[in-house]
DNA sequence: TTCCTAAATAAGAATAATTGCAAATAAGAT
DNA sequence: ATCTTATTTGCAATTATTCTTATTTAGGAA
């Protein structure tokens, strides 16, 4: 996510509302992979007045568009993430820390290998991997 | 998952009651990867009486003693899976479908390659591939 | 077999996250 | 400046899940 965040809005056909960029400015501030609860509690220092729905709204519109993905936990509550680029996930066992994991090599043999390989009836889009495991030498 | 529901109930230190079995008897009777609504309801037509929250309890030991897991899904309905043979999840972008993949080659390139290149800080357990696309050919 | 105890379940209230709805507001095209 | 429609507000409502307390039960011990 690039950061005029008007022209990101206006150039996926959005209204530019200051609810929208705030929910944007924020991901810049909480932790990575913030909870809908985490964003609307950043949004709120700034901007008290922002209702609960809208927040769920404008995280809604923004996944649909793209600026924005979910991220899969193992526990029910939904993460967001603001880094588009391609990229895969740590997941701790022990925590509920999620780290983001670049790797081109390895995007590169996913890639080789699937359009090689095809899998029948389907058609792949794009390849998430959830590496499982521990952190080692890490405070939480 | 075997068959034999008691034994492997018991082989995990569990007591051996008509809840737990009825539960793992109806992964057989629903559909793979089934919510967890889906599954009081199935182990309802038999057992009227199983409380919700049992049947919740239930799940989660099972979790814990790896008998099921989870399945990851991008909205945040909670699925399980009583496959435990390593395997990865196709997820359809345009319905809640998701499907097992299994590929025996893609686990022994993904073994490889994180034997040889370790993650910083991290180490790695298990790795699961979410592979997002559309299903062709394919009626929901 | 009967008894005992920890583990498991029932019942239903409580919570947490998210969604829905009707009315009010505001962005941006004309 | 006006108009139209998208967006936001303010809750109420829903959904999925968890919690709590009392009751029941599985399985080991006597």
């Amino acid at each position: 996510m690039s950061h005029n965040f008007r022209d990101i809005l206006s150039e996926s056909g959005l209204k530019v509302t200051p609810q929208r960029v705030a929910v944007l400015e924020s991901f810049d501030l909480v932790q990575k992979h913030p909870t809908a609860e985490q964003i609307i509690a950043q949004v709120r220092l700034k901007n008290p007045d922002v209702a609960t729905g809208t927040i769920y709204n404008i995280l809604d519109t923004l996944v649909e568009k793209k600026i924005i993905c979910r991220v899969k936990t193992d526990r029910d509550i939904m993460r967001y993430d603001s880094t588009t680029e391609k990229h895969h996930h740590l997941y701790c066992l022990e925590s509920e820390t999620i780290a983001d994991y670049y790797d081109e090599e390895l995007n590169s043999i996913l890639e080789n290998y699937f359009s090689n390989k095809a899998i029948d009836n389907f058609s792949v889009e794009d390849i998430k991997l959830q590496i499982v495991g521990r952190f080692t030498n890490r405070n939480y």
